[in-house]
DNA sequence: GCAAAACCTATGACTAGCGATAGGTTTTTC
DNA sequence: GAAAAACCTATCGCTAGTCATAGGTTTTGC
């Protein structure tokens, strides 16, 4: 079956159906069961594109190990990496260690990187002041690609492709070519794994937060005290933590640790820091009181 | 020029080269001038593949609407909304409504929608309770395939695809055929807007917060005092404190709703809502004191 | 247009919890 | 062994949370 090359006229959505051929992409995960045949063909995926061998963190912020549905760890059973370095699973921030996972904090793309630098898409310079020095020591591998990817509740994964014996140390003609399936196939394990081992995260019923508990609320996320945020938005204290209070009923939350913790995991909050400007007026006003 | 087809084999890797034939995606983002020309080319997109009409928002937690270069409107400039219909601007939670809003916020992949239901790859029952009654009024389309953006900082984008000018409400053959490449396409275009549109997000000093930070971290942002913290990791109140605080000082955060706030945004709590489990024992220890 | 629901604003008193500070000890790492 | 990390005790002032109450405005649905 021959499919037909696109020009660059505009025919380019058309080629998508040789995207994912096929009802199913084999590295989508269903069920629990799903996980190491999932894991064989991502693993397979990698070596057939470039000799990848993959190291795949679920969650940056967990020390678990990603494992089958019989408990097997996947970087030994699955992904190829030696049992003798197994010491990474107690501490799998060493292998996506601090370079790596720092970038994937700050990076929504895949990225490539050695120790001379973070490669990405376009550049961020949020990635510059990443200490790359002790490089290959932390990641085992003379450059990789990196796919960071962000999920729902806050949760980021990170999943990258070393090369797999062989000293390779630029990979930016791999990452031309192969970085969008990489992500791919990496996010869809990824996605499925996630969904499938997790417990059932918590959700609020139906819960639609005001403007105004919006606003009180970002305003706290960024550090401003009750009586600060009232001199901010001109109401008084207790109608600000009225509305705080409000937001934290609605999100079921029990204090305003939980319930910025809420409002920032299901995307309440947005990128907040960045817009919120300092009042100097009102900060002098504080300091007079 | 011809692509082979791949066969189910393990040769998908190999036909990933014609995913983004030549090295520029229409659809990316550079600079802002880039906007208009990258919007448009996602319009054309769109309406190739299923004839549907785009309606993006860059952070559902901004009101902002998403403008080119010069501040134009891309809903009505590019993406074909009739300017009288632009009340939606002022309300962007309306079109991307209430429904899909929700949804983007607990689901990682594409889905479709109708007023039927909530259609995703795989099940998702944290979507069940979404009350879609007054769909087509909130979302005015008949059905609508969305593509859920989960960034860096907590940001969440919603990208969704209507039919144009047409009363369709099953969208599951097109979700099938097309939904891979309208989310490629989708998160490459927001991921290059937040880019270029956001002012400097805020970023520590190359902070590396400890376990013990994290842990501690983790009870307070689900709620617990420093009290019950402490007894849950049978530690003093004050270690507890030392703890958060040294967190504080790495997150550059002036008190524990900043703190947490940051923590979240990086990815340093993962999904921990899930996972922390309650202590009954602590619990009735602190209600005996 | 009207009623109900949702949202907004405010008060005051009290207490629990947090933040800052100070100083010290113990454990771990190199 | 030294330095860093982790842990501990204590105090005090400030902030957040609670409670009960009151009233006004805007939005929504019929």
């Amino acid at each position: 079956m021959l499919v037909a090359a696109r020009s660059d006229n505009g025919d380019a959505a058309k080629t998508a159906t040789d995207f994912r051929m096929g009802r199913q992409v084999p590295t989508a995960i269903q069920t629990a069961a799903d996980i190491r045949p999932a894991a064989e063909a991502l693993r397979d995926i990698a070596r057939d594109l470039g000799n990848f061998r993959v190291a795949a963190c679920a969650n940056i912020a967990s020390r678990s190990p990603m494992t089958d549905a019989d408990g097997n760890v996947l970087a030994s059973g699955v992904f190829g990496w030696p049992a003798t370095k197994e010491q990474w699973w107690q501490k799998p921030l060493l292998a996506l260690s601090s370079p790596l996972t720092f970038a994937c904090r700050y990076e929504n793309e895949p990225f490539w990187a050695n120790a001379h630098g973070i490669h990405t898409r376009a550049p961020n310079p949020l990635l510059d002041q990443i200490d790359l020095s002790l490089f290959q020591g932390e990641v085992n591998a003379n450059a990789v690609i990196c796919v960071p990817v962000h999920m729902s509740f806050g949760q980021i994964a990170a999943i990258s492709f070393s090369p797999f014996n062989d000293k390779r140390d630029d990979l930016s003609k791999e990452f031309d070519l192969y970085s969008d399936q990489l992500e791919y196939h990496a996010r869809r394990f990824v996605h499925g794994y996630t969904r499938v081992s997790s417990q059932r995260p918590w959700i609020p019923k139906n819960c639609r937060l005001s403007k105004r508990e919006v606003e009180c609320l970002r305003w706290a996320a960024v550090g401003k005290t009750d009586v600060e945020i009232a001199l901010i938005l001109e109401r008084s204290c207790a109608t600000v933590r009225f509305h705080i209070h409000n937001a934290a009923i609605k999100l079921e939350a029990v204090n305003r640790s939980q319930t910025v913790f809420k409002a920032t995991q299901l995307g309440y909050l947005g990128n907040v820091a960045a817009v919120m400007v300092p009042h100097p007026q009102i900060e002098a006003q504080v300091a007079a009181k």
